[in-house]
DNA sequence: TGTCTATAGATGTATATACATCTATAGACA
DNA sequence: TGTCTATAGATGTATATACATCTATAGACA
C-alpha cells in the first residue's frame, strides 16, 4: 500500500504530497509526532534517502519540525506565507488540506498585443506576447484569477508547460534570471468578467496583486492576481534574527 | 587541494561556503557558469552527491541558477519583497508633494476592554488598552484609516503624543524594541462608520492592513489600517544591489 | 550550404550502505 | 528511592552506483 498519487511527479515529491495531504486534512494534528523515517520508508515503499530528503525540504518550507534522535513534528501554521510566496497558491491550497484544480480559460500567444499591452512592458516597436489565464479552486470554490504576460523574448516556451499542475510561478522562478520585481496590491470592486469567473457578485471586494519583473533593463512578466476579498487574504510574518 | 575550510561544519556547507566566498570575492561574476558537479567533485575531493546537494541548496536559495544538460550558473541576488515600511502614511503622502492633514476621531484608554480585544492580545486577565482612531487627508481627501490598539504595559505615555503630526508609527517604533511583525492584508466592503469616516459609499472595495507586533512573547500593538480601495493602493519595489 | 541525427556531457533522481550524533529511557546500582 | 549508564531508536551526513533526462553540437548526409 503506496499511498503516493500516480501522477508523473518525482518520488520525493509524492512523499512531500502525501505528508501535506495528512497535515491538510487533519490526521496529523499541529505538533503531532509523524511516523519515523523508517516506517515512512517500508509503508511508502520508497527508500529512506528519499524520505528524508521529502522531510528535510518540507522543514525547510516550515511545514515540519525535526529534533535529531527524537523525531519530526507537525509544525504551527505561522510562518507559512511570506509576501514572496503568496502566488504559489497550489501548495498553499494543498497545505490547508484543500483540494486543489486549475482551470485553463486563455493560452494563447498574442502576435499583435494592443497599445496599452505594448507600453506596459515599454516595448518601443510591435513584439509577441505570451498570455495566459487560469483560475483557481480550492474545493470547487474559485479563489485566485491568473493572469500573466510574458516578454517571448526572454521566457521560451511559456505556454507549453503543463499549466493545471505544476504552477505557472516555478517555471518562471527557475527559467530566467529576475533582477528586479515590484508589488502593487490594491483593493478593487469585480469587474463582471472577475465576477463570472470567480462565482461573485459584480462589486464585490478583490484583492489585486500586481506584480512586475525585470531582467536587467528589460521587463519579464506583467502579471495580475485577483483574489476574492471575502475568502482571501495575504500574509506576511517578518521574524528579525535573535541575537 | 580542497579548497574547503576547515571548521566542524558538514562537508555540504562547506562546499556551499565554496561557492559562496567565489561568488562573494568576484572570481564567478553574475551569470558565470560554475565547474561542472563532475569537475568540483574531483577538485574538492568530495562525492557528486554532496556536491550536488549544496549546489541544489543554493539554488533553491536564489544563489544559483540551474539548467538541467547544460550547466550551473550565478544569479543575480535573490528577489525579495516586504511590506515594512508602507505604514508611514504621512511620509508617502509628504514625498508626493501633497498637503497631508490628520484628525483625531478616538483616543481614549480602555480600563475594560471587552472579550474580543483581549482575545486578540491573548489576555488571560482584564487589562487596560489603549486606543486610538485617526484619519488622514490627502490634500483634504481622506485616504486612510488608522486604528491601533496598544498594550499599556509595554508601551508607556502613548496617549501623550502629537498625533496629528508625528505619526503613531514612528512613535512605537522607537519606544519599543518590536521583535515580531506580522501583515495580513484583506480586500473588504466598506461597513456604514467606513463610509462616513472615508467620504465613500457603503460596500466600496477597502484595503485593510492588518499589522500585529510583539516584543517577545508578549503582543505589544494591534493595528488596523484602511485604505479607500479607489484612491490607494500598496506597493514595494525590489532592486537589487547591481555589482 | 543547409538539415538532420547521434552523442557527449551536463544535471536530476533513486537506492543501498555505512557510520555519526543526539535523546529518552529502561534497568543496573548505590 | 535516587542516580547513573548503556542502549535502542531516531535523525544527519557521506559515498558509490545506476539510470533518467535534457541540451548543445560535431559530423554525417542530402
Amino acid at each position: 500500500m503506496s499511498g503516493l498519487s500516480n501522477t508523473a511527479l518525482p518520488l520525493y515529491e509524492k512523499v512531500k504530497d502525501f505528508v501535506l495531504d495528512n497535515i491538510g486534512n487533519g490526521n496529523w494534528p499541529q505538533n503531532e509526532k509523524l511516523p519515523s523515517e523508517h516506517e515512512l520508508t517500508s509503508s511508502l515503499g520508497v527508500s529512506r534517502m528519499t524520505v528524508h530528503r521529502a522531510l528535510r525540504e518540507l522543514t525547510a518550507e516550515g511545514y515540519l519540525r525535526r529534533v535529531q534522535g527524537v523525531g519530526t513534528f507537525v509544525s504551527p501554521p505561522k510562518a507559512q506565507s511570506t509576501l514572496i510566496e503568496i502566488s504559489n497558491i497550489i501548495s498553499e491550497i494543498k497545505a490547508r488540506g484543500s483540494r486543489h484544480r486549475a482551470e485553463v480559460i486563455v493560452l494563447e500567444r498574442l502576435e499583435r498585443p494592443d497599445q496599452m499591452l505594448l507600453d506596459a512592458f515599454e516595448f518601443k516597436k510591435l513584439c509577441p506576447i505570451d498570455h495566459s489565464l487560469v483560475v483557481h479552486y480550492e474545493n470547487g470554490v474559485p479563489v485566485q484569477l491568473e493572469e500573466r504576460y510574458v516578454n517571448t523574448e526572454l521566457v521560451k516556451n511559456y505556454l507549453d508547460q503543463d499549466f493545471t499542475s505544476i504552477g505557472t510561478y516555478d517555471y518562471l522562478q527557475h527559467s530566467t534570471p529576475l533582477t528586479e520585481v515590484e508589488h502593487l496590491i490594491s483593493a478593487v470592486p469585480a469587474t463582471e468578467r472577475h465576477a463570472r469567473l470567480l462565482h461573485i457578485r459584480e462589486r464585490d471586494s478583490c484583492l489585486v496583486l500586481n506584480r512586475k519583473t525585470w531582467t536587467g533593463q528589460t521587463i519579464a512578466t506583467v502579471n495580475t492576481f485577483t483574489y476574492v476579498g471575502s475568502r482571501y487574504s495575504l500574509g506576511s510574518r517578518y521574524l528579525p534574527p535573535q541575537k
